[in-house]
DNA sequence: AAACAACACGAACGATCGTGTAGTTAGTTT
DNA sequence: AAACTAACTACACGATCGTTCGTGTTGTTT
């Protein structure tokens, strides 16, 4: 039998490498994975710079595993608890309320992905791969949902999923960025307003949706 | 009288500061405007370091003048142009066209003011200041534009111009965003179906837009 | 012709970057 | 108790960063 012995060494090197992780996240919301220094995470967090490398190896590999961890914030943030909600049109919403709450609340320079997808979209290499990927799963994961509203016949069946999908993420990524750029709450608003909107014109009971 | 003797020294010294921003322009679309360092952009231009901050003084007012130079190829390739256009729903869907025209045609990193805001955005300083003064003008433009539409009757009074520019710049960025991303072309036509679908939704007289 | 001014150069500075190497500490295994 | 291993530190390396300084080069002014 595979008896895992608790190593006390490495349930240390684990709490250790989420403590970095964490800290990398917030910094990379902020800055950007390239500002992200090796030196100023070891000085931020008191240990050595070869403390943060051990348990990455290089710097890409350092960012691959921030991306990762933020992915794995995300599912845990918006993901898993719009699934609460029984598929269907309400489903469909919850993923957009949550969505915009995890904007403004996790981490303190916005949306993590907004952040880095610019950074790093018009540059070739396993980051952007990682960056890219994740988006597509969040774009699929919407057009799964628009597909399970139509299914149970709270969307029409001639919606184009791929069309309300971009126009939903539009709305949602613009409004972090305008309250970023502008520190203007009214941008949730106004995105919260036209996801609201575009889905009431497209449903086939309304009722399902809060009020205006 | 001030007469303006042309100097030779001087205007030497103008084309070369053109030249330089325009590599500027090129790599901070691309990279960002930290990642643009003096000393690559000195190699590149085959130019020496000092050569480069003469004319800025500093890294700080580098990108203080790379912004002002990408408002000016901004303002020469989009919004001049929709000027032509007579006031009025035409001009403003001109100016939907342009700008999705100058964000996959300009630069190599796709739209200059995308990547620098997402960069900037979170982060305090003069550089951040310029970004969101830039983008507040194009904002104000596009609320104009809209209250010009419903001036000359073809927007009804009631249109939420705030609201309405939000997501046409949702629309159009995301586009830029999409493109870059996940190198998809019809993210720009996804974004001008729905910028169209929204409009002709609004109008007085949808035959002013082009046909589906 | 002499004084001056603007552009550009080369060299050097302190700081920080990412990344190695050798050694120490502490928990596990035999 | 001895051998082993994972986490972590201290130190040094070459490279690059932004910036400063002194010096030509070239065109303008007097």
């Amino acid at each position: 039998m595979a008896e895992t012995r608790t190593d006390g060494r490495v349930v240390r090197g684990e709490r250790t490498r989420r403590v970095i992780l964490q800290r990398a996240m917030d910094l990379a919301s902020v800055e950007g994975l390239e500002r992200l220094s090796i030196g100023r995470l070891a000085t931020d967090l008191d240990v050595s710079k070869s403390g943060v490398i051990t348990h990455f190896g290089s710097k890409e590999e350092l960012q691959l595993a921030t991306v990762r961890a933020a992915v794995d914030v995300f599912t845990e943030h918006v993901v898993r608890p719009a699934l609460k909600t029984p598929a269907g049109l309400r489903r469909l919403w919850r993923l957009c309320e949550l969505w915009l709450d995890y904007e403004r609340g996790i981490f303190p320079g916005g949306c993590f992905f907004a952040n880095v997808a610019a950074e790093f979209d018009a540059r070739p290499g396993r980051v952007r791969d990682a960056i890219a990927l994740s988006q597509r799963d969040f774009r699929a994961l919407f057009e799964r949902m628009i597909a399970d509203a139509v299914r149970v016949g709270d969307l029409p069946a001639d919606v184009d999923a791929p069309q309300l999908t971009f126009e939903l993420k539009a709305l949602g990524s613009s409004a972090n960025n305008e309250f970023l750029l502008y520190d203007e709450p009214a941008a949730y608003k106004r995105a919260r307003v036209a996801m609201l909107d575009r889905l009431r014109a497209l449903a086939t009971d309304p009722a399902l949706l809060p009020p205006a």
